[in-house]
DNA sequence: AAAGTTTATCACCTCGACATGATGTTCGCC
DNA sequence: GGCGAACATCATGTCGAGGTGATAAACTTT
């Protein structure tokens, strides 16, 4: 609820990368499968990501994403930033006028419910997420591991083992 | 942002009711010339509103919409429900499994801004908006009463005045 | 330099929210 | 009862978010 599907995918996926974030680039057929979203859609969305200097992308083999930062330093707002027109339009009836000055009828409350959620997302890390739930965490992982394998044995079916 | 235009219409349509709640029922052309908005289209959602016993319609000459219950009692939360699919969905990963036995990585510091978003939305009513701010509540009656003289000159104009 | 791996991007599709115009339905009033 | 006022509803249209498959571009390895 709320956010975007395409801005669910993008935290979902920096999780992913967050994850492995010593152990080089993850490719986007791994995220994907991992958190279940279709591969195109999702490279566009880490495309964006790159372009704003979240991630960092390299192509070929051994190729993939990493993040352009530390964990600790990359939070929540800037992962949705691009996805989400939200922080503009603040006025719950939509008012463009809607301001300090001319308030509508539910402004001031209003505002501070979203100071609360916007506080949420500029504080949150990509890191104190991790941190913070290992049980999460290591399912991310787990999920990441069993695409990894997956892909393996694709290949090991298309060019034969070779041991 | 974060609610559909369609339950902001919802929401600014009462206000506008509500402003009239003792001077008899208000028509949909006024309400959607005052919050600049389609009128079939506000007449839809309006109907909506009234089967889920929000709003009273009454049809024929003299006919509009009334509150069904006193401003009041009359919360936000009721009034974008329809509209809303928010409050099924809390995961902001939404990841269906999300739920406390199974958290995803911020399941439980989202569901704290959560709890803090529908808490305004349930404790919010129509008559607290209206109080709240007498200024806002005089810039709908306005808008309404600049809708009601518009019509009139319109009708004026097609079948001649009478004095 | 050729082959293979990976991201980047293009053209296109689908679907639901939002919107519109015409038409039906119910009412008050003469 | 018949007219006009108002809501109710239907068929249809528009548009952007999300999604797909094919192809290009960049990189590594040999």
């Amino acid at each position: 609820m709320w956010l975007s599907s395409t801005a669910q995918q993008a935290i979902h996926a920096l999780l992913c990368v967050a994850a492995f974030e010593d152990e080089g680039p993850v490719r986007v057929d791994e995220i994907a499968a991992a958190i279940g979203c279709p591969r195109n859609y999702l490279s566009k969305t880490l495309h964006v990501l790159a372009r704003d200097g979240v991630l960092r992308s390299t192509r070929g083999p051994k190729g993939g994403f990493q993040l352009a930062a530390p964990a600790k330093e990359i939070t929540l707002a800037q992962v949705i930033a691009p996805f989400e027109a939200a922080g503009r339009r603040r006025c719950l009836m939509g008012q463009p006028k809607c301001g300090d000055a001319r308030p509508c009828a539910m402004h001031h409350r209003w505002n501070r419910v979203v100071s609360t959620v916007e506080s949420f997302f500029t504080h949150a890390t990509v890191a104190s997420l991790l941190e913070g739930n290992p049980r999460a965490a290591n399912s991310v992982r787990a999920a990441l591991r069993t695409a990894r394998l997956s892909s393996r044995r694709k290949l090991d079916g298309s060019h034969a083992r070779r041991t």
